[in-house]
DNA sequence: TGGTATACTTACAAAAATGTAGGTACTTAC
DNA sequence: GTAAGTACCTACATTTTTGTAAGTATACCA
């Protein structure tokens, strides 16, 4: 447990040379992998793939969302800089999500995901069986 | 609310000529988009992608996994058919974990998200600046 | 004889995620 | 004038997830 483990050592070594780990627990990567993968997050990314939403559109689109968790996912992507969001200063309230750039290609490998599920799925439950959770 | 707006019965209709549907509250699909999107499954397909391991083996190379997490996240990898566990009767006990043909589909789409994720880190950090959490 | 290692499981507790309900400010439709 | 829609935020309660510690059976090492 403690550094005297060689091998543990050397692994402390290799990351130095290495940008990012998510496998490291202390590496930043994993926070941007759990933006990405939440439960919420990984569908939104999903929706705005297909174009911009407004906050409502998303709402409606993602089966589930409440609000609370729809804003506060919006926001992780937003400081990720992942999603662009664009309030036009009208009222009632106009407020326009879109991805950016890094989004795009972030949404990119998350829809490919997503989609090989979606395909797999009789394959998957084939497997499954019976297994409950 | 009800099922009286045209729109929604439209979406529900499209629904039974898709074969499954994440945006779906109900669609199973989700619930395998969760086990490969947990905080820890994604972990195990990434260290299981590059090749089988012991228990205790995947335990020191996913940094911050309880052995209870590790055991939990590995058994609903299984039920899904992504993940094979090889018990050897000897003791002390002896168990391989590999990936299965399905499982070695999914691991890509993850390591390639984390992949992604681990090069544009440095950018992805930029654009976030001081935001917290 | 005691400590370490293997692969777990179980009970209990703490922490984190999520939902619910209410409020905001204003406008359009009925 | 009343209800609904817009895009949220905040407090509070509940649910879910996760961690911690202990236990199981056996064998090897000193």
């Amino acid at each position: 447990m403690s550094m005297s483990d060689p091998a543990q050592q050397a692994a402390a070594l290799l990351a130095d040379f290495r940008a990012a780990n998510v496998l490291a627990a202390d590496c930043p990567s994993r926070l941007v992998l759990g933006h990405l993968t939440s439960r919420w997050g990984t569908l939104v990314m999903i929706v705005l793939a297909t174009g911009p939403h407004r906050f409502s559109q998303l709402r409606r689109s993602i089966g589930g969302v409440s609000e609370r968790m729809l804003a506060q996912t919006l926001q992780q992507l937003e400081a990720d800089g992942f999603v662009l969001r664009l309030a036009h200063k009208v009222v009632p309230p106009h407020v326009d999500y879109s991805l950016t750039d890094l989004g795009m290609e972030a949404a990119a490998h998350v829809v490919a995901l997503s989609a090989w599920i979606e395909a797999k799925l009789p394959e998957i439950q084939g497997k499954t069986a019976m297994a409950a959770e």
